[in-house]
DNA sequence: AAACGATGTGTAACCGGTTACCTATTTCAT
DNA sequence: ATGAAATAGGTAACCGGTTACACATCGTTT
């Protein structure tokens, strides 16, 4: 393989000429870059990123840090943010936490030792003082749906509360007289916000009682049980909003198991508005999050920042919107 | 960040050493080692992969290329790889090529200036002089389930022809006499496989026609259509083979909205064993693939590779496994 | 006693870029 | 006419590792 030299020798010119060629900085000659670009084409030079990467400590490497890339959302979102960054020329590095301490913990080690330009943080273990250690080493990252105590960072994140309570009021106005909720980890930001969103919605309604919650994990099965411990609790329940599509895609399988019609016994929404919902039958209405868009932003967001943005760190939250579907089309009393 | 020379000076020997000990080749002396440990630790000093991999032309760095992490197929294989590579001290490269030749070149372009030690294609658009092309560079790379022709290669792949013609031999069991299939691209191997699969096993009954398969684009709206048109042309067909679970899927979902009951009156069957397929009612028989099983071994043979395994190229073919469920349940004829 | 291999460590070149700093020429405003 | 600014390009140090080679010591073999 070529390297700078060898194309500064063949176009008769110094290596800073060619570097400067390169990377656009400095004055050249119109008549030397013909020169410098036939040399390149001839000796099908490409710069070695290494090299570049130890002498100007820039890699144009992003980490992707997340649970799992099996769940859908967040292989969306890896689609995402991959795409964005090979707009920009940067390279996605693909990290599966399994939301634990430690895997992370391993991970940042490795991706500081390879130089990552950034970081995505979509996993949940991270501590305030685990972002404090990257703000002081200057390793510039954005937090998905995750904002740190105390410490300032960028944050992309949706309306979750807010979208709780849009699909909660839609049960409403579907006629719903009772409303469960499946909920998720009450340790992630996005589980807690949702519950919250159904909590205030119906608290004030004389059927609410907490024994109408049960939890799901963010999983199938999870959905599932819950189901079947809400109905066995409560067998008049008309209305189910799981806190994340996985579950509310559980729930249905459970119900469909147990003979329950949806929606005409129960209605049922799910939130985030990942594929699975319309792929089941009936399909599922959901507080869908602009996922695709978010992964974008936090991508573009992160960009800025690796290559030079300054400015305040700022937390930013994107609509959600509630598409209603036939798991909650249910027919209207007279 | 400490360099190797800071802990040199610490320990109060050579940069070699600290070299030597880091990799464990050449001798160093046991106190030597104490010292040069304590050194690390009281310093925090790791090791800069920029420069490792400039100097030793080694980067712990595989890429993965692969038409849409988006697939939960393509999903699921990636977390085997990242998985495996991870345990090995490797990060892993995520890239979506769509299918699309020129974003496969690109990412090829790419991948050798960043040095990546090695390529996992799971991708369709190489060309047979790509591949030589990779032979030639000396990159270690494997393909899945894409045996380029005449030029040598490690291959990773299932039995796609013997699980079609599993499937279409369930359906048979199971009491279908009029079986359809929904065939992937054939421009894949694994499209191409499944297509003859079935038709080697129904092409001596007297009820088949070449019009009893149609095109489904390995996607869920492809199945969906697919359906129509096969029960538009057959109305008496009582078995469908869907040559992947995203199609099956589609296809359910189709036959539900019909009114068409399965499995009574049609019998389903699809390919991979994706989560898809219990996620819906009824679950769905497949023909389940090792995914993540191929994940795992393709990731270990490229590491082999990179690290100097010589052996003889070869072909690495997974069996398959038929797991029924209710999609194919029928009840029999006494 | 000489020769040899194993052990232990240091020196310095090298990987392939970037860039600070320097020199030289040309352009242009004062 | 003159100095500042813009243009053009070269030299060499530097990024932080790896490793070939040299050298020294020590135990073992012949």
């Amino acid at each position: 393989m070529a390297t700078i030299r060898d194309v500064a020798k063949l176009a008769g010119v110094s290596v800073a000429t060619i570097s400067r060629f390169l990377n656009k900085n400095g004055y050249v000659n119109e008549e030397t870059k013909l020169r410098v670009e036939q040399a390149i084409k001839t000796l099908q030079y490409e710069p070695n990123a290494m090299a570049r990467g130890l002498a100007g400590r820039k890699t144009g490497t992003i980490a992707l840090i997340f649970p799992d890339i099996t769940n859908p959302f967040f292989a969306e979102l890896a689609r995402a943010v991959e795409d964005v960054a090979r707009m920009y020329g940067y390279t996605v590095i693909l990290c599966n936490s399994d939301n634990q301490a430690d895997k992370e913990q391993t991970y940042i080690r490795v991706l500081k030792q390879r130089y990552v330009d950034g970081i995505l943080f979509a996993s949940y273990s991270l501590r305030s003082d685990d972002v404090d250690a990257l703000n002081n080493e200057k390793i510039p990252f954005i937090m998905l749906d995750r904002a740190p105590r105390e410490t300032s960072c960028t944050v992309v994140s949706s309306k979750h509360l807010e979208g709780a309570q849009q699909a909660v009021q839609h049960l409403l106005d579907e006629g719903c007289t009772k409303i469960a909720h499946i909920y998720g980890p009450q340790d992630t930001v996005t589980g807690r916000e949702r519950f919250m969103g159904y909590e205030q919605s119906v608290k004030h309604f004389p059927w609410y009682s907490p024994s109408l919650v049960e939890p799901g994990y963010f999983r199938v099965d999870g959905g599932m049980e819950a189901v079947e411990n809400l109905m066995k609790r409560h067998p008049d329940i008309d209305g189910i909003f799981a806190g994340n599509d996985t579950m509310a895609v559980g729930a249905l399988k459970k119900l469909q198991r147990m003979g329950v019609r949806v929606p005409d016994q129960v209605a049922l929404c799910g939130f985030d508005g990942i594929d699975l919902t319309v792929i089941v039958e009936p399909e599922i209405t959901t507080v869908a999050q602009s996922i695709y868009d978010m992964g974008m932003l936090s991508t573009r967001l992160l960009i800025k920042k690796i290559e030079g943005d300054n400015s305040e760190d700022q937390t930013h939250l994107f609509d959600v919107k509630l598409i209603p579907r036939e798991s909650t089309r249910r027919k209207r009393k007279e």
